[in-house]
DNA sequence: TGACCACCTATCCAAAAGGCTAGGTAGTTA
DNA sequence: TAACTACCTAGCCTTTTGGATAGGTGGTCA
């Protein structure tokens, strides 16, 4: 199906991949009014997303990272994309904004990025085709971010494990480094060893502000 | 076609308000398809929402309280609306779930409390026709919130003051007390104090904590 | 006027957290 | 093999907290 650039007769094949029903159906009429762009599937789950794509092919695949509980799991599947189906472009449409997500998104594959707060209706279908067309589509706010998030960390963002973001989470709750190794069997020391490297990867320096770089950046 | 007490030729007029084209688009793709329902007016700030009501008054307001950077504002919106225009049922469809937030908006006349993650297309309609009648409709998880919210505060959230949001801002920021205190021009003693105070009115016991629950609720 | 509120300040002490250095294991990869 | 990573532990000392108690002001409202 996918021949060339695009033919003009030809019209633009979209997934939408969002765990949202009225943000399905708002992205489907507003392209679809739009006539060069026509919806082929939609998705709610990460592995819904990969069946669809891997079925219908299509141009452009609208996502909300957000699709489960772990943000992560949707940076992965970026990756999975981009590696196995090198022609659908990416366009992610974020609910919120995050520095380190945004980066790690540009870092694998995505080419789009727009919040969804600040896309107008127009915009939209915009976007779609110019990510077909191969080009960098960043939104209100992001483009700023970008830079910001490339240069504060050279081009290396740094994730915490799985350790960390757990002796975070516990934190967040209000446990003290006593509670929270006694809850996951650690030594208290290591409590503290895990929440000093968290606070140098997230640059923070107090707890309080580690739990909440760690929420804002959607990692909680 | 329902017939309580409605008579069966009217529809149900609805007045849209949120921020995001989107999901505005998708509302009224998805009421409209229903057609037991007519939507008369979009909003996207909370004056316009005053505005809409005013002119059209609608059966129904459907709002995403959070339309500004104040969520509070939100509340006060839904004051207002049950005090000027009582004919007028809210039904909020919220982005998230804040106990906090469900349990003032609810004191404040609204009938309808869903989380725009959790609806299903068909139960959209069914919420609004529900709330139209005088039904009070809480989606998946909004009850037990409820319960919690109204138990573990006996009906009385308290909320925090200026100042207390102040300076739980800048401890999220990793700030110290004392840093705090040169900030905002007051002793050290007066920042413990004030956190102190929100973390008894958030039950919260440690600053981190503090900070989690404030951004939870959507305070921050 | 008294009650109440948001706000401000102080002192005391024990507990917790922050920052450091200096080790260790297991598993993966170049 | 060496280098790297995630993970775990220890001790030391300082600073920051949490929690309690006990005062103060100015403003609002019945």
């Amino acid at each position: 199906m996918p021949l060339g650039r695009r033919s003009p007769m030809a019209k633009t094949r979209v997934v939408v991949a969002d765990r949202n029903v009225i943000t399905r159906v708002g992205i489907r009429s507003i392209l679809e009014r739009n006539s060069g762009v026509a919806v082929v599937a939609e998705a709610t789950s990460y592995d819904a997303v990969i069946d669809a794509v891997d079925e219908h092919g299509p141009d452009v695949l609208i996502i909300d990272l957000d699709l489960g509980d772990d943000t992560t799991a949707g940076l992965k599947l970026c990756e999975i994309i981009t590696e196995r189906f090198p022609d659908t472009k990416i366009l992610v449409l974020a609910q919120t904004l995050s520095e380190m997500i945004v980066v790690e998104a540009l870092r694998r594959g995505v080419t789009g990025y727009l919040c969804k707060d600040d896309v107008k209706a127009d915009e939209l279908g915009k976007g779609v085709r110019a990510v077909q067309d191969g080009d960098t589509v960043l939104g209100r706010g992001v483009g700023s971010l970008v830079a910001r998030g490339l240069g504060s960390t050279r081009g290396q963002t740094e994730h915490l494990t799985d350790r960390e973001l757990e002796v975070i989470k516990a934190a967040a709750k209000g446990m003290s480094n006593k509670q929270i190794a006694h809850e996951i069997f650690i030594s208290e020391s290591t409590v503290k060893f895990h929440l000093q490297n968290a606070s140098k990867k997230l640059n923070a320096h107090r707890r309080a502000e580690i739990v909440h770089r760690a929420t804002a950046a959607g990692l909680l």
